[in-house]
DNA sequence: CGAATCCTTGAACACCTTCAACAGGGGTGG
DNA sequence: CCACCCCTGTTGAAGGTGTTCAAGGATTCG
């Protein structure tokens, strides 16, 4: 099997003992600003599945990054539906959409036992007065999001249901591989009807289009467990959306992740 | 009519006397913070309709402001389709999406003669360690656009082809009340094509939409001029996306632009 | 073991797309 | 100034893709 899980959980490891150093925040900085980074980071005990990290409307003090298990966000409309804006795997921030306001705009909630480290965001602004690595990283990862945001739109517009989850089994399948797990096989943390609500599918055509792949031969799944049999298939499948003209190392889909 | 257009060619206006500053960068800077903003703004020649800002693959040097006119941002897909990624009206800022990487990720071309102002980023940082408040700006922008892109996204995947064409155009509304023209009625500076690129709809189903709202006399519209008669029933047909358990002041579409 | 939830599968239907043809401006050139 | 053309926008009819509704099977957890 794999490993999406670490064998150690981590409660008071600090910045730069962190295996996901290098796809969360730090990057660029040394020694001394990542002591004093590290200075303002709350770690919490570990939230258990369903547990919230945030939840929409609540004021915005920090963002988070997830340093192991899976998070979800999303929206719920007036009518009480979900809507999921997407899913965080470790090393990943979260609440960068609540920067722009006063409150969240949406909900974090674990898929599975997940620990976050929490970074209030008024001494992180203070300490980029310090750090002028800081501001420009936090952008950098800002503007990823907002890569990854367009992407799926691209995805949700032009794709139909086939490519969407080639698209998205792929980019998951990415984000993995660039966390050390394997590219080949991983466990999904969520359910199927969350895939489907974050690509704008039923439920139904969810569950079909992976009974379709497995016929085919591209993929093996049973339940949560996933096998990418056929990676070229899988990216015939997911279109010409992905390697496009794009700039840098876009391997499937943009760096940006895709959810 | 409306005035869509500023009477005046704007050349050589200071941030400090720009209409739109309130809109732009530079809201919470005091006098002289302006003053070095205004230093390393360039102030180029207007493009001309069917002009390029930047193209999708150039290298990353400037972020952009439009001070008039219109401007649509694209993606050019490997088989030489075009996936428009937004509009962008006087006050909105331009190439957010180029920061995270080396290279513009999409392509800015005008809709209509726009004069920009542009950035150069390299200044901007330098900038921000003398002026604290502009990096925490520039992120309030950036976090609007990805709230924006959620927006947009939650509207292609759980609406269908009415909601999407009302909340865009309330959304367009919305926008043109806050730079000072009439919410009730506006020329599109966009084709039929680039609005359904756009929302993820056939030209042809664009076309039949619009004919469909004034035939139920919610809006009139003839080629680019549209007037919304009823407010209210485009707002109802909008759905429950929009006036949600948002956090702070969405009118129809969060703070976040639309498109 | 039973209940609840999640997942799968089938059939009918709705919505949007696609294909096709036509209308109407706006520009150019005669 | 008018004729012509091209491009954009409109309208109609057929077809496909995904949804919805319905039911049954599997897994988990108390």
């Amino acid at each position: 099997m794999q490993k999406n899980e670490p064998s150690v959980l981590p409660h008071k490891v600090a910045c730069s003992d962190c295996t996901l150093f290098q796809l969360c925040l730090p990057v660029g900085m040394d020694a001394s600003d990542l002591a004093r980074l590290d200075g303002i980071i709350q770690r919490r005990r570990p939230l258990q599945r369903g547990e919230f990290a945030f939840r929409m409307g609540e004021d915005f003090h920090s963002i988070y990054a997830v340093r192991s298990g899976s998070v979800k966000t999303f929206i719920l409309t007036e009518d009480g539906r979900e809507q999921v804006t997407g899913f965080h795997l470790p090393g990943e921030l979260l609440g960068l959409d609540a920067i722009s306001g006063e409150a969240h705009p949406c909900t974090a909630r674990a898929l599975e036992t997940a620990s976050l480290c929490e970074i209030p965001f008024d001494q992180l602004e203070t300490l980029w007065t310090v750090i002028p690595a800081l501001p420009r990283q936090l952008m950098r990862v800002m503007g990823k999001e907002i890569l990854h945001d367009q992407t799926l739109l691209m995805l949700m517009s032009k794709s139909n249901a086939e490519e969407r989850l080639a698209a998205y089994l792929l980019n998951l399948s990415m984000r993995f591989g660039r966390r050390g797990y394997s590219v080949r096989e991983y466990n999904l943390s969520m359910s199927r009807s969350d895939i489907g609500n974050y690509l704008g599918l039923a439920v139904e055509t969810v569950s079909r289009i992976f009974t379709r792949f497995q016929d085919e031969g591209v993929l093996s799944v049973q339940r949560k467990y996933v096998q990418l049999l056929d990676m070229e298939r899988l990216k015939a499948l997911a279109g010409a959306l992905d390697h496009g003209t794009a700039p840098t190392a876009f391997s499937c889909l943009p760096a940006a992740d895709l959810g």
